[in-house]
DNA sequence: CTCTTGACTGAGG
DNA sequence: GCCTCAGCCAAGA
């Protein structure tokens, strides 16, 4: 979290940091780095991080579609973790997503 | 070095 | 609301 050496570290440690059942998106967190534009890392950096801690099925797009459940094992596992959480997912989106999305800019300034 | 691909986003029609 | 286009930057071929 203080050396921040990598742009990947940084997402990740922001993705730690959602709660439980939160989500947030790819841009809000490449917003909370500085990184506004960067969207697209933040995604690449979610793809380095498999195997690692983060629960990246809590990332998703500024829609609230899970657009990284390709990714996972299964066709389903993303929406089985965030079900596992309370979220609601239907068709691969994040049913209130307004109301669970966590943004870093707000709950960690 | 150049080109393509990609877990994205905002603006314009 | 939808679709399309352009910008963004890193990694691999």
């Amino acid at each position: 979290m203080e050396d921040s050496k990598n742009f990947f570290d940084k997402v990740y440690e922001v993705a730690r940091l959602i709660p439980f059942g939160r989500v947030t998106s790819y841009g809000a967190i490449a917003k909370y780095l500085g990184a506004a534009r960067s969207a697209r890392m933040v995604g690449w950096a979610m793809n380095n991080s498999s195997g690692k801690e983060v629960p990246a099925h809590r990332v998703v797009n500024r829609k609230g579609i899970l657009t990284g459940k390709h990714h996972f094992e299964g066709t389903n596992l993303m929406q089985q973790l965030l079900e596992s959480e309370g979220i609601v997912v239907i068709e691969n989106q994040i049913q209130d997503f307004e109301t669970i999305f966590w943004d870093p800019m707000k709950e960690l300034s």
